[in-house]
DNA sequence: TCTGGGGTCCTAGGACCC
DNA sequence: TCTGGGGTCCTAGGACCC
């Protein structure tokens, strides 16, 4: 049995704790660049904002409805996150942190009541964090997932779960009869897995509700969609197909990218751009100690301009020597955006993506057949760079490709909207009283 | 004027190997 | 006359997730 705990409109919620005054208010979270909304407040859900609504298109709500826009704050997100997973793994014996507001638990071998339990921890994270959460129990981890669905919904949905206690919903309690029930009033594009593709697919071959998905031969869906929608089918029939991955598996890829505040058309600020997104990158990378053997870089034009010429390219530069020295891995980086930049274009993002990464303790020895190409100075110059842009924040040293922080940076990002790092920097601490 | 960022997995096709 | 079988690696693209 698994449960999931997951914090409703999470990031509204986090900013809220710290501005009480915004309960009871529609509530929007910006994207970087206070692009669209990413997270949104019950009222503002009301008013009709959709996810990744563009800003300026609900912008009017402001006037109108009194609506309030934060722009993304991403530090005091993630300290909130921390403290809620530590009191949601209270649940059970291992955890799986899905997301920055969700995880798995593996309820297994845990006596008593689940609903119960559930219950008590959802109220010590209300409590303690000040972060409502919903929380789904179910065989597997799609039921669960399905299981906090209805745990959100239920509320607006009155009668919709037979267990009046909202928030916590308990697929392993339900008879057969009741599972149907709900699963046959629940449409096919709320499964995990089921996205807006999939779901029109779905849609068009007869299959509405999730009972139809469930009720599929999965071999027939494996074979008419994919192995994907297969495993899928399989965990709503109660097999389960995933299992709990406890330990984060190592990374695959490290990316930085961004979109401009403004148009870019320049080689010279486009390399600025990449090359603080190299350093960035770098730099996450040597915090999970590791390696990377290849540069990717890309650039692009919007695609919402649809008036403005297109263009969009990425290239792969591969490392001499697998590396996370900054300088290493901005040349590279740089060298790829050489190869790409044609004049002409206004562009309106960015990328670096650090590929085929592995342990930075895994070296692999090589004659000496050339010049060494590392840098001098190497992971001790690293360090320096990590701790005293850490402490002194990001930026203090850098790259000399990066330019200059006072001059004119078309491609910075705007926000103009962020509450400050409540928790996670001395200077944020919120007043009680001024 | 203004539309995010960071990931994962799967598939298909081509090049190449023995 | 009859022209295999089994495999890897790479890339691009698509779908999904939050």
């Amino acid at each position: 049995m698994y449960a999931l705990v997951d914090g409703n409109n999470f990031y509204v919620s986090c900013e809220r704790v710290f501005r009480p005054s915004l309960n009871g208010r529609p509530v929007v979270v910006l994207s970087n660049n206070d692009g669209c909304a990413i997270a949104r407040s019950n009222e503002a859900k009301a008013l009709g904002i959709k996810m990744g609504a563009p800003w300026f298109k609900i912008k009017h709500f402001e006037e109108s409805d009194g609506l309030v826009a934060l722009s993304a704050n991403f530090a005091l997100y993630g300290d909130m996150s921390d403290r809620m997973m530590s009191l949601a793994a209270g649940l059970g014996h291992r955890q799986e942190v899905y997301s920055i507001d969700e995880s798995f638990i593996d309820l297994t071998g845990i006596p008593g009541d689940m609903t119960l339990r559930s219950q008590k921890i959802r109220y010590r994270i209300l409590k303690w964090i000040g972060i409502a959460c919903g929380i789904g129990i179910g065989p597997t981890k799609t039921l669960a997932k399905l299981a906090n669905h209805i745990a959100k919904t239920a509320e607006r949905k009155p009668g919709s779960y037979p267990d009046h206690h909202a928030q916590v919903c308990n697929l392993g309690s339900l008879e057969t009869s009741e599972l149907d029930g709900l699963m046959l009033a629940t449409e096919v594009g709320e499964v995990w897995g089921v996205g807006r593709r999939i779901c029109a697919q779905l849609k068009e071959a007869g299959i509405h509700t999730v009972l139809d998905l469930a009720r599929l031969d999965p071999v027939m869906v494996k074979r008419r969609w994919s192995v994907v929608l297969e495993r899928t089918v399989r965990e709503l029939q109660g097999t389960d197909c995933m299992g709990l991955q406890h330990e984060p598996p190592a990374k695959q890829a490290i990316a930085c990218t961004r979109s401009f505040g403004h148009a870019v058309l320049d080689l010279s600020a486009l390399q600025e751009a990449v090359t603080e997104f190299a350093s960035r990158a770098a730099q996450k990378l040597r915090l999970q100690n590791g390696h990377a053997g290849q540069v990717l870089t890309f650039i692009r034009t919007s695609p919402f301009r649809t008036q403005d010429l297109q263009y969009s390219r990425s290239t792969v530069v591969p490392l001499r020597r697998p590396t996370n020295d900054s300088r290493g891995i901005n040349q590279a980086a740089l060298m790829g955006l050489q190869a790409i930049y044609r004049p002409g274009y206004r562009y309106a993002k960015a990328g670096v993506m650090l590929l085929d990464l592995k342990p930075a303790d895994l070296i692999q020895q090589e004659l000496a057949l050339d010049d060494d190409v590392t840098y001098p100075g190497g992971s001790r110059l690293m360090q320096v760079l990590d701790t005293v842009n850490t402490r002194f924040g990001r930026g203090t040293l850098s790259l000399a490709s990066a330019g200059l922080a006072g001059e004119m940076r078309p491609w910075c990002m705007r926000q103009e909207r962020r509450t400050p790092g409540y928790t996670t920097d001395w200077n944020g601490l919120a007043w009680a009283r001024a």
